[in-house]
DNA sequence: GAGTGGTCTAGACCACTAT
DNA sequence: TAGTGGTCTAGACCACTCC
């Protein structure tokens, strides 16, 4: 008993599961009888869940059960350039087309609202991001993006009030926020920056996304910048990790790491 | 009793920890004592212990004790283009450079090779991801990447072997790996692919890179591309994700994520 | 109403660290 | 040797789903 007894039955079931012995979709023995099986406690077999869950290898439902496999596959997020031949949600850095892109994928996308979108202070950090002062206005949005019934992740969004404070009267559809901006305003995004972490997710976060305390999540803060060198966006996104891959393909100019200091 | 107590002990003790009423580096009460504070059992105490350390708010030692303030910063990894004035760990894309940077972080940088660098048979992905057949030999590299005695990360990195074999032989010291790719075969590296998930570490990675179980990685894979439209290198990067912060700069040329099916 | 996962309890033994 | 976190046990009650 080398790693203990949940990392043991966690083994022989990844096994299972990956030799398709246990085949995908299949619901799993309930907790007690898997704890019967291995003669060892509930409490050891949870833990054992918990360790497959966290892989992604499966899925629990309260009350209902734990089935083999992620609740569906992982979406495509990717950045910059084309990637042929793969199913794309190019959705990231598209405000605005979470909703085609999942209605391309044959999902049932549904966005929700957390809060009405509105005009609020910028704090420290939207101000430093959007390069104005700390208490201008700017425009929030707050939402979480559901896909079957499933939710994906949350957005916490803000922009500049002077640009995009007219939104709040007007409704522009399912029109691509950016594309509005460069039919009204003549600005054109150029490019995005993001810092990406990964983390278990906070107790507010985890019970909107609706996912156990073991779940990791990924934290994007997001900005994008303008052919008028002035961010338009500062966005702060929660994405359920088990959902996602993000993708990237970045141009490589220089081997030597050295940089004035 | 909303969320738990779990959940409410982990919230009191994040509120004491976020108004530095206790001091990061501080050593928490014992999960004995904290257990008797809140009137509840152990085992609830260490259910709020996990939350709190997947959030990396604090760190737990075997037999010393739980510790306010993450093990150390989130190291920036940056992809693309140049990113100004952070410290800046541009070390991903850069092969060899580790020890480099982090000694430039003050750091002491330590590289462990889990196998002897050697030539192997390409298994179906490597073969794919390299463009050549599967059985073909690559080089293969294994290694554990360690600063101030704490893991990082684990690369398990093939490159073709017509162009690396003689590494086998040659020592190349701590140039980086595609400056020498360049100098011997006149062959530059132009730009890199990643796909980036994050999820909690297998038992195996658990051990090599002393994580808990409920600590989250991020999983990268990487192929590496040059001017003589050939990938030169693939890598399996599995990173401890508390120490990770990855930093991605790219170019929006369209807002329309429509493409040809 | 039977069965499920989520949570909690009050113990226990272990390997390890610090003194 | 006393104290620590890591692991495990054998129960318990709850809210919920499915039949």
């Amino acid at each position: 008993m080398e790693l203990g007894k949940a990392e043991d039955i966690a083994q022989s079931l990844r096994q299972k599961i990956m030799s398709e012995e246990i085949q995908s979709g299949t619901r799993l023995n309930s907790e007690r009888d898997i704890a019967e099986e291995y003669h060892t406690s509930r409490m050891t077999v949870r833990r054992a869940l918990e360790i497959l869950e966290g892989e992604g290898l499966i899925t629990r439902h309260p009350s209902r059960g734990s089935f083999v496999g992620g609740t569906r596959e992982r979406i495509l997020v990717d950045k910059g350039r084309e990637i042929s031949n793969a199913v794309t949600a190019s959705e990231l850095r598209l405000s605005g087309s979470f909703i085609k892109d999942m209605e391309r994928l044959g999902r049932k996308p549904q966005v929700q609202f957390l809060e009405q979108p509105s005009l609020v202070a910028a704090d420290t950090q939207i101000a430093e991001q959007l390069k104005i002062k700390e208490g201008d206005l700017v425009f929030k949005r707050y939402r979480l993006q559901i896909a079957d019934n499933l939710p994906y992740r949350l957005i916490e969004s803000y922009y500049p009030s002077d640009l995009f404070g007219e939104l709040l009267t007007i409704n522009i559809g399912d029109k691509p926020l950016f594309q509005w901006l460069q039919e009204r305003h003549k600005i054109k995004v150029t490019h995005a920056k993001e810092n990406l972490i990964a983390r278990l997710a906070t107790p507010s976060e985890r019970q909107l996304l609706k996912i156990s305390p073991s779940a990791p999540i990924v934290a994007v803060d997001r900005t994008v910048q303008t052919n008028v060198n002035r961010p338009v966006e500062f966005a702060h996104i929660i994405a359920v990790a088990a959902l996602y891959i993000f993708t990237y393909d970045y141009d490589i100019t220089e081997w030597n790491g050295e940089k004035k200091a």
